[in-house]
RNA sequence: GGGGGCGUGGCGAAGUUGGUUUAUCGCGCCGGCCUGUCAAGCCGGAGGUCGCGGGUUCAAUCCCCGUCGCUCCCGCCA
């Protein structure tokens, strides 16, 4: 049988198994009697003869019937309506040289229809099933079937799949097992909230949802597997995002006796292999290297868009002697002025100057500073009366010519970085830098291994706490936790994050000094992560790993923006499941079961679904 | 937790700086006509208390407040 077929309710299949696709058929198929499934994709009615577009996951087949067919054939022709699942069974003929539809793979045919069965009707649709649907999310995702009925959401799909066949097949080929981790482990909390499952037959105790498989997969180290991947599910209970679900799939890759640079070879062959083969594009391997630092500096973001260059310079040095208090209070306290220059943009308004300021309000800058490059080579307008005689070093020193603007933020270092930065990208896609069908990847590196939370007071790891400082930290690591490099590594891509990862510790003493860092006593640590303290006392091996998002990957392969539109079925950003309507309430014997008590805030009162609505 | 945007027949949009009138357009839906379309065409028709609640006003779809939903962003998080 060369297609899966099933039974519909309204005739049976047996007579009308599919023999073709209804993206196969051309005009070598010309004179052969064939069966046709599919849903109606478009009908046209002419009086006399009618023209079926009849859509499967392959393509559109035009189906025709002729004046001349018999009555009960047209009958049935004229009762179909839009997505009804039919089956037709009708010969092959090419079309007249005037009616060939050069735009259709099928359009050198049509198939004359002898028998049309309706296997199932279908009732008005919520929206129309386009090569794109027009309908606003909330209603996609709702109908979510029909949406992914669409030859643009099938595309994405089949995507995807290609994406995880090349890369079950390229990890195969280098020599990596897929084995698969528990989805309910031990609620070992890091960075995220745990997603907890309460347990029956441990009353009061929870499994938690694994936020990654980090511990299995060191731990399937230490048992020895050498290179191991999996395409894993992942579960954070963290507000989500465009780019950011409940849950998501990393394909989650580890390895023995590797160094930093043994991990980006494998992750770089990977990315080239399934440009290649998913998309038919080719990537430029290896990937540049930018450290944390650079990053930030350059181009004020840890994740950059590097499709266009813009970079951020330091304006610090060009400060002095200006007079203007504002920059040089920053710079007393420490903190630095960064600068862009926007080509061409010195005849943008005040109001669009504006709107660039608010890019760089979100993220902290107090203000955005601006002067114009003249046509004469001087300053002008907003704060250039303070820089009047020092423009000629400044234009030269920032590279600008005569029609740009100069932005300027003044603030603590990390701020004024990532402010600009979000200032930054805004022009880049405002001025349509961004080419959609380049892929600029490229490794940060060198990311520092602790940062200050200035709100507890403590040290607490960048990334986790698993991850391994560099050599040349390691006999100080106590002494400046804040200059501790790791050998931590981001993939990022077109201004995404694609994939992090680290060489670990595998050695406990050095394991122990970290979490002494972080303030984790050795007894919060056992209680924790002792199996896994355990599992290195056994001859642990050295090993390092990496996760690229499966979905942001895909998102980005896909020429999309947001990760909704590479899963079959994505929550909402409010996590909330359109189509099966979850999370619901559950009965209150279930909740008996496992010994739990819903306790309602005051604030969820004027209660907007029923609290026993039992769904 | 915070900020921005949106909500008008089944879908997508327009609209009213508050007012004469039946709230407009395209798609879809229903009925009719039509031998060649492929976004078919033509004629006719049904369908909306303008998200919900309150306020201001002689008068609110429009202004104000609240609320719900969706979305983008900051925080958080990958």
């Amino acid at each position: 049988m060369p297609y899966p077929c099933g039974h519909g309710r309204f005739g049976r299949m047996e007579q009308l198994k599919r023999t073709a696709t209804c993206g196969e058929l051309t005009a070598a198929r010309d004179g052969e009697t064939v069966v046709l499934n599919g849903w109606v994709h478009r009908f046209r009615d002419h009086g006399g003869v009618k023209f079926v577009g009849l859509r499967d996951r392959y393509g559109i087949t035009q189906v025709v019937v002729d004046e001349d067919a018999d009555e009960a054939l047209k009958a049935t022709a004229e009762g179909l309506k839009n997505e009804f699942c039919i089956a037709v069974r009708g010969t092959v003929r090419t079309r007249p040289p005037e009616m060939i539809n050069p735009d259709m793979v099928t359009g050198a045919i049509e198939v004359a229809a002898l028998e049309i069965r309706v296997l199932s009707t279908c009732e008005p649709l919520p929206f129309m099933i386009d090569e794109r649907s027009e309908a606003r999310d909330e209603l996609r995702l709702k109908y979510r079937y029909l949406d992914l009925r669409s030859f643009s959401m099938q595309r994405k799909i089949k995507l995807r799949h290609d994406v995880c066949y090349h890369t079950r097949e390229y990890l195969h080929e280098r020599g990596f097992y897929e084995i698969e981790t528990p989805t309910l482990i031990k609620s070992t909390p890091e960075g995220a909230r745990d997603f907890l499952v309460p347990s029956r037959l441990h009353r009061g105790r929870f499994y938690a949802l694994p936020q990654s498989p980090q511990l299995f997969k060191q731990i399937i180290m230490v048992s020895g597997f050498d290179r191991y991947f999996q395409l894993a599910h992942c579960y954070r209970d963290e507000d989500a995002r465009g780019d950011r679900q409940l849950e998501h799939t990393q394909i989650d890759i580890e390895m023995s006796f590797v160094s930093r640079d043994d991990v980006f070879e494998v992750v770089e062959g990977l990315m080239a292999r399934l440009f290649e083969r998913a998309l038919g594009a080719t990537i430029e391997i290896p990937f540049r290297r930018l450290s944390y630092e650079d990053a930030m500096n350059r181009y004020g973001s840890d994740k950059p868009e590097l499709r266009f260059e813009m970079p951020l310079h330091d304006f610090a040095p060009l400060v002095s002697g200006s007079g203007f208090a504002v920059f040089e209070s920053v710079l007393a306290s420490g903190g630095t002025v960064k600068a862009l220059v926007a080509g061409g943009c010195a005849d943008y308004s005040r109001k669009q100057i504006s709107e660039l300021e608010e890019s760089a309000a979100t993220y902290g800058a107090r203000g955005l500073a601006w002067m114009k490059v003249t046509a004469a080579g001087g300053l002008e307008g907003g704060i250039s009366k303070f820089f009047a005689a020092r423009a000629a070093e400044i234009i030269a020193t920032l590279g600008a010519q005569p029609g740009d603007l100069l932005l300027v933020v003044a603030d603590q270092w990390k701020t004024a970085c990532t402010a600009l930065g979000a200032v930054r990208s805004r022009l880049g896609r405002q001025l349509g830098l961004c080419d959609p069908a380049r892929f600029s990847f490229a490794w940060i590196v060198d990311f520092p291994l602790f940062e200050w939370n200035a709100e507890e007071q403590r040290w607490e790891a960048a990334h986790h706490m698993f991850s391994m400082p560099q050599e040349r930290f390691l006999e100080h690591l106590e002494d400046d936790p804040g200059a501790v490099k790791g050998n931590l590594y981001d993939l990022v891509c077109n201004g995404f994050e694609l994939a992090s990862g680290s060489i670990r510790i595998h050695d406990p003493e050095l394991q122990r000094r970290v979490f002494g860092i972080v303030g984790i006593s050795d007894e919060e640590a056992r209680r924790r992560f002792g199996f896994l303290l355990e599992a290195f006392q056994y001859g642990a091996p050295p090993h390092g790993g990496i996760a690229p998002g499966l979905d942001r990957l895909v998102m980005i392969m896909a020429g999309e923006s947001s990760i909704r539109e590479v899963i079959a079925f994505p929550k909402n950003t409010a996590g909330v499941s359109l189509m099966d309507d979850s999370p619901s309430h559950v009965d209150q014997k279930q909740l008996d079961e496992l010994g739990l008590q819903i306790v309602e805030r005051e604030s969820d009162y004027p209660a907007v679904r029923s609290p026993v609505d039992g769904s």
